[in-house]
DNA sequence: AAAAGTAGAATGAGCGTTCACTCTTTTTGA
DNA sequence: TCAAAAAGAGTGAACGCTCATTCTACTTTT
């Protein structure tokens, strides 16, 4: 799972959960520079020292964080058979989140996305990792495509493959962005944009 | 311009350009919470208790920020008669931004959109400045899909025109965040993407 | 009794911001 | 015309505070 800590105690992993839950929230709310060490500490309810036994600094919890998502992601995709599907599984997402009464674990935030996304241009560690999560998304993509793409019985080539993987990936973050940024954005308008332009990608 | 300052002498007013232009390189480095004002006032070449003179704190720095891309944001969609000239523009300033060889001035930086867009889920003034943005952009954006309609002859409703205009923002959005997120991304590879879409987007 | 887990005080650096002060420019009034 | 006065521009040290991180001492588990 961790690289660096190949086999950990049962506790142990139970405790770097409990603070990258946390961590998590915290970063959410205020950014991962605006979110302090004592505040995630204050949230998992634990001491600020506690957390330098799990983890050696802080940008090793955004990395384990950034980490942690990979396998979400991938499985949340794996099995889908149509881009308009797949609209369909990430507006469910981005509803659940808006609706979100207290911050929610474990899953999908689009404002840590947006951060993670930003942090990984100063931060070369965190590049690589979600440089090899975008690898494994892109494949699963892709797939999907080409699943809709046999089960329609059109035959389609990788330069084309390539081009729509790429169009659907811009298409989905668009959708997350625009709802952060507009908290009023209508989800049926939204589902409907985006329902339109999937049922281009194989024509 | 400023409602906070109906009338500065040109004095002040080249003050506060020298200082937010600094300031965005330091933000799009390291981020809202990670620069330091005396990081701006050093790039700024300027103590840091001046800075306090054109502005009241950090927060009326990113916030004067945010304002004064509007402006220019504007400016650089109107006139385009295509959604096509639209990609192509925008791919524009990306490629600009990849070869910047220093933090160049006054121009689009995919970081610090993405940053603003993140500050706005946590600063209401912000986010008030954005949405005020955004919605000169999507009449702009409202304004190409309708003008492009007419040239080719298509009538195209009100309704189709919102689900179009959201879907080109997605589109958009998208490009800019991949393009930050994978630096090795094909320039020709994203245009021939959504040059597809584009041409989908008036069917 | 050894080891692991934990809390919380301590540390030193750096933060945003203020302030007392100097230097420069403009305005004033005889 | 030109010193005197006021206003404007600028500095950088200092303030109170919080940060990430470390250290010491206490408690629990083995």
């Amino acid at each position: 799972m961790n690289s660096a800590a190949i086999k950990l105690t049962a506790r142990a992993e139970q405790q770097r959960a409990r603070i990258i839950e946390a961590a998590r929230g915290c970063f959410a709310e205020h950014g991962f520079q605006g979110a302090s060490i004592s505040a995630i500490a204050k949230s998992a309810a634990m001491s600020q020292g506690l957390i330098y036994r799990y983890f050696t600094n802080k940008a090793a919890i955004v990395r384990a964080i950034v980490d942690e998502q990979r396998e979400g992601r991938s499985k949340a995709l794996s099995g889908l058979h149509a881009a308009q599907q797949l609209v369909d599984a990430v507006m469910a997402r981005l509803e659940a989140w808006r609706q979100r009464p207290e911050p929610v674990k474990q899953e999908f935030d689009p404002i840590l996305f947006l951060e993670i996304t930003a942090e990984a241009s100063r931060d070369a560690d965190v590049a690589a990792v979600l440089a090899l999560q975008e690898g494994t998304i892109w494949r699963e993509l892709a797939d999907i495509l080409r699943r809709e793409a046999s089960a329609t019985g059109r035959s389609i080539n990788d330069a084309q493959i390539q081009e729509r993987t790429l169009a659907l990936r811009c298409l989905i973050d668009g959708m997350i962005i625009n709802w952060v940024r507009d908290p009023s954005m209508d989800a049926a308008l939204l589902r409907r944009s985006l329902t339109a332009l999937c049922g281009t990608l194989l024509d």
